[in-house]
RNA sequence: GGCCCCAUCGUCUAGCGGUUAGGACACCGGCUUCUCACGUCGGGAACACGGGUUCAAUUCCCGUUGGGGUCACCA
């Protein structure tokens, strides 16, 4: 009942609807973990998290020239962060292993037998310089002409005791359809293919040959990558049905370029997932952002993980390519700090503290900062803060003694004139009935409408005596974090600091 | 260049024949205010173009233009 080789005859769904679908994300460990692989892992890891089905982890690292171990650690770290769990994988295990695409040689290489056995493929001699010759030779003679292998041993017989590739034979007539879950229908002649290298000279499989090996073995159901694959499926497809197995169902991804339309790289700023976890992003906002990215509910644009897994389907994806949004991909990630639903008291401290403790190191104070002391702080910058790194910055001075002193700042607003009001501000606050924001406020108050001064006048000046900086939360809220010892200490020092400033 | 894909505000997008074309980010104003934010109110801002189909096209079809992907013994 499988699929023929006619156009117009592979059919997906019986295999979809008969059980929970297998998905899998193949990133190849080159380097750190690229936001738009992220986007595919996501899209794959949510559908496999709706459905109930399977998400696999498989590494590719069959360029050995630019696979390091480093890499792929760096993979797993990131993923991890994100939350993207796999069911099967590295470090994970699973009944389809080993799924690190070096370690299943064996198989890539049985299986181009069997191809090259059925004479489905062919054993090519033709050597990497002979076809770049002809390649240039073609291009010599007619620029715009398309160099394609020229079937030289597709029909060969004897087998020369010399070095060769595995070549697959490319179906000549017809074309290959398929329907993909967000682009629909796709028809490819085949034409215009070529027959492409299954097994290079030593063994090791191309892109094409070990996905589809490893897909068709680990039962992959349903592929869904980024839209620049999308030339790979009819040549994969071609080889589903020369294995004679059923094809699996295709989803591409629109890409996600840079602001100025290039591919997006590390030179429009941040692309690794690392970087955005040192920045102090939380990481169900990346997703949110990603998921975003080409997707889309309604006018929804906040989602939690959960709320993700629940709404999403292909079917609302997009297929136009869009522009990486830095800014948007801030503000998503402000919504997520500001809203406690989506960034709990405990996570918020538990990442914040790492900041803090950061740019603690070699100062004394590094011990007061725990997550008990963080979270009774939260509450200052909660709707400022928009990312963790930030949040640290605006927690420093309470965590540090004496503040670090912004030296304009103090030029500015610690001047002889500010003395008397910082000592009398210091007094006001010192008889407050209780150290709390209302009663504080209402001394300070008390004081103000007394002595005829206005709040404008003496902010400032207590603002930096009290933190070394122009900019801080609520004085009140300022000056209960801090501690009525801590906050007098700060204010005595200020006043007579301004008062000597200006000699 | 061949093949393939795409096309709504600057950006991410809603829209699935009849809407004052909606939201979000960004931007610009007002309000709030002890700073910075947050919040809130308001504003400017889009259906690439040309043909069809239809009583009616942003929406369906074709073409043009524009953008993107890919053309390896990379993935």
């Amino acid at each position: 009942m499988r699929a023929g080789l006619e156009p117009g005859a592979v059919s997906c769904y019986s295999w979809a609807l008969m059980s929970k679908p297998r998905l899998r994300f193949a990133p190849s460990p080159t380097g750190y973990l690229h936001i738009g692989g992220v986007r595919t892992a996501l899209f794959n890891w949510l559908w496999a998290r709706k459905t109930g089905g399977t998400f696999i982890l498989r590494v590719e690292d069959t360029d050995q020239e630019r696979s390091t171990d480093a890499s792929r650690a760096v993979i797993f770290e990131s993923l991890n962060w994100l939350g993207l769990d796999w069911d099967e994988g590295p470090g994970k295990g699973g009944e389809h292993g080993p799924y690190t695409q070096m370690e299943r040689l064996s198989l890539y290489q049985a299986k181009a037998e069997e191809l090259v056995r059925a004479k489905k493929a062919f054993r090519c001699y033709c050597t990497k310089a002979e076809l770049d010759l002809q390649r240039e030779a073609l291009k010599a003679k007619d620029p715009k002409a398309q160099f394609k292998y020229p079937g030289t041993c597709r029909e060969r017989t004897d087998e020369p005791n010399l070095p060769y590739v595995v070549r697959f034979k490319t179906f000549r007539g017809g074309s290959v359809r398929y329907v993909d879950k967000v682009f629909g229908e796709i028809v490819t002649p085949n034409i215009e293919q070529q027959d492409f290298v299954l097994l290079r000279e030593g063994g090791v499989p191309l892109y094409n040959f070990g996905a589809v090996v490893d897909d068709m073995m680990m039962e992959v159901s349903l592929v869904a990558r980024g839209r620049d694959h999308m030339v790979n499926t009819p040549p994969q497809i071609m080889l589903y049905e020369a294995f004679g197995v059923k094809v699996p169902e295709f989803a591409h991804l629109p890409m996600m370029l840079a602001p100025s339309g290039e591919k997006l790289s590390k030179r429009h700023g941040a692309v690794s997932v690392s970087e955005y976890a040192e920045t102090g992003y939380t990481p169900d906002a990346v997703l949110n952002y990603l998921a975003r990215f080409g997707w889309s509910h309604g006018d929804q644009e906040v989602f939690s993980k959960e709320e993700l897994i629940h709404a999403f389907s292909w079917e609302s994806c997009g297929r136009g390519d869009g522009k990486f949004d830095a800014k948007k991909f801030l503000a998503i990630n402000h919504e997520h700090l500001k809203t406690p639903g989506l960034t709990t008291d405990g996570d918020y401290a538990s990442r914040t503290v790492p900041f803090l403790k950061k740019r603690a190191i070699g100062v004394q104070s590094e011990a007061r900062i725990t997550e008990k002391a963080v979270t009774s702080a939260l509450y200052m910058i909660r709707e400022r803060a928009t990312t963790f790194g930030q949040a640290a910055d605006m927690l420093d001075p309470f965590f540090r003694e004496p503040p670090v002193m912004d030296e304009k700042a103090a030029a500015k607003f610690l001047i002889k004139e500010a003395a008397p009001r910082i000592a009398g501000f210091r007094e006001a606050v010192a008889r407050a009935a209780e150290w709390t924001e209302g009663a504080l406020e209402a001394s300070v108050n008390a004081w103000l409408a007394e002595s005829g001064l206005e709040m404008k006048v003496v902010g400032q000046s207590v603002r930096v005596a009290l933190t070394g900086r122009t900019a801080s939360p609520s004085l009140y809220q300022v000056l209960f974090v801090l501690g009525r010892d801590v906050s007098l200490a700060r204010l005595s020092r200020a006043a007579s600091m301004a008062d000597r400033l200006s000699i």
